[in-house]
RNA sequence: GGCGCCAUAGCCAAGUGGUAAGGCAAGGGUCUGCAAAACCCUCAUUCCCCGGUUCGAAUCCGGGUGGCGCCUCCA
């Protein structure tokens, strides 16, 4: 069985462990999503990209995946954000997922099966911590409902905490009744001008963990298979959820833990403080949206991956390598039949290394690396055939062709229109570098003319001037093209 | 202070016991009027340091050094 192929890496036990979900043939996964007071930025847009490819795998690979992703729209940052802004904090959140999902759409994430909002499971939430109060690891003190930590014997075991640990550091925000320092609210009385629902202990909001626990038991059950998220929602965020539904449901929660590793500016972590935030949207203004996503794939999920402008410019280069294949190669094989026979070598070699890398606890470099063997190929065949059979290479080449696409399918890269993503590049270059088209265009003409009247002094000058403009030309069998210089 | 992660060529980056993937850059070549693109070749006896385990370690263990993260809101 496929599934039984594919390993990940657990945070629960901090081992790579086979993906035996609990159904056959059925994955139930659910990452947090963004708390949505402001835009998210290219550390959020890792996350989700990582989980993306995951679900995207998944389903290459036969499953019927089950993927839910929230959104948080009742949370202390935009009751702040609000306030600040004068606007309603429901209104606030809701012009932020939409603007995530713009966002989202720009980096070609797929929407995910279930985007549930706490919102709009107030009830449900109500229902588990009335269950938590009701086994008593839960107590309700003036209004606010928290959750007793020392209830629960096995808090911690995700983050491999010791509990007399966490007591040292913790401290009582003003306020807030707790019993013990590291108890945790499950809802908070209403304070006026706060979004508030009615409830068994007054009116009030849910907590922030509380939400995930309520809206995965709805759409994926009590018990999942997977869980994902940022690293630094192990503690205390991912903690909590645990603590909360298998406190409340008497059974173990998601079985394995998937975390994603930061992304961090050239070393320095990106922080409010620090002001050196950057947004998913302002990235997405300053390089190709398909570039960025090659980028935030190119190192595993697990590790550090670091942001810079040359890391970015690597990435687009590294795509226009792939379009240009690409595009090159659907001209050759576009719409003929090169009848049925066998094929050159062993083309689907490289399907196999992708999918032994994905495998693999999702090794999406190790799966880069199968996918450079397999452009280099069709290159070859198109370019430089090693065989004269024509017949026998479209035939090669259709295959590769197709292959591409299904990685394509995983990856969510260069499923454009070749020639439509390289135009769009050139466009933007165009504008960003100023550059007057007639003008190339009247060049590339004037020098056409020279090299037929073979006046090549005079062609090399114009290719000169060109290049100062920032255009490199191409002469191909086609006639003749042109490019900016990367700058 | 506690818990944990990371350290691979000029740069980016896989590899977690069997003798260093891939990409960029660089050098050489084929092709080209010249170029560009593409393709081919070259490019780490070695994986931060010191010990240990092992027939064998980048991979395991111990110690050190240097980054980073979490412990408070954070993807």
């Amino acid at each position: 069985m496929a599934a039984a192929r594919i390993t990940v890496f657990n945070t629960l036990t901090m081992q790579k462990e086979p993906l035996v979900p609990t159904r056959e043939g059925k994955v139930g996964i659910y990452v947090c999503g963004p708390t949505v007071y402001s835009y998210v930025h290219i550390g959020n847009a890792r996350t989700f990209t990582s989980f993306d490819v995951v679900v995207r795998y998944l389903r290459y690979r036969g499953l019927d995946v089950t993927y839910v992703r929230n959104y948080t729209d009742v949370d202390d940052k935009i009751i702040h954000a609000a306030h600040e802004t004068g606007e309603d904090p429901i209104h606030l959140a809701a012009r932020f997922v939409d603007a995530f999902r713009e966002d989202a759409r720009a980096l070609h994430l797929l929407e995910p099966d279930v985007s549930p909002k706490v919102s709009d499971h107030i009830p449900d939430i109500i229902a588990i911590i009335g269950k938590l109060v009701a086994h008593g690891v839960a107590y309700e003190s003036q209004g606010d409902v928290y959750f007793q930590v020392s209830r629960y014997p096995e808090y911690a075991k995700l983050s491999k905490r010791h509990l007399d640990e966490l007591r040292a550091g913790e401290r009582v925000q003003p306020g807030e009744q707790k019993r013990e320092p590291l108890d945790f609210a499950l809802w908070k009385a209403a304070k006026p001008g706060e979004p508030a629902w009615d409830s068994p202990w007054g009116r009030g909001r849910p907590g922030w963990h509380i939400e995930c626990s309520a809206m995965s038991a709805r759409y994926l059950g009590e018990s999942f298979d997977v869980h994902g998220g940022g690293l630094d929602l192990i503690f205390p965020h991912h903690e909590n959820e645990i603590a909360q539904s298998e406190a409340a449901f008497h059974k173990p929660f998601a079985q394995y833990w998937m975390h994603c590793g930061f992304l961090d500016l050239e070393g320095a972590k990106m922080s409010k403080s620090l002001g050196n935030v950057v947004r998913l949207r302002d990235a997405l203004q300053r390089v190709d949206p398909e570039a960025l996503r090659y980028f935030l794939l190119s190192t595993h999920y697990r590790n550090p991956l670091s942001f810079s402008d040359k890391s970015l410019a690597d990435a687009e280069a590294r795509l226009e390598y792939f379009y240009e294949t690409l595009s090159k190669v659907d001209a050759r094989i576009a719409g003929r039949d090169f009848g049925k026979g066998p094929l050159h070598g062993e083309p689907g070699r490289f399907r196999t290394e992708f999918e032994a890398a994905m495998d693999d606890d999702f090794n999406v470099p190790g799966g880069m690396a199968a996918l450079s063997g397999l452009f280099a190929e069709m290159n070859e065949l198109t370019d430089k055939p090693p065989v004269k059979d024509k017949a026998l290479v479209g035939r090669t080449l259709q295959a590769l062709r197709e292959d591409v696409r299904r990685i394509s399918s995983v990856l969510g890269v260069f499923e454009d229109a070749p020639e439509a993503w390289l135009l769009r590049r050139r466009d933007r270059a165009v504008r960003e570098r100023g550059i007057d088209v007639g003008q190339v265009e009247a060049l590339i003409g004037e020098r056409n003319a020279a090299r037929a009247a073979k006046d090549f002094a005079r062609a090399d000058q114009l290719r000169v001037q060109m290049k100062g403009l920032g255009v490199d030309i191409m002469d191909t069998a086609q006639g003749t093209t042109w490019k900016v210089t990367p700058a």
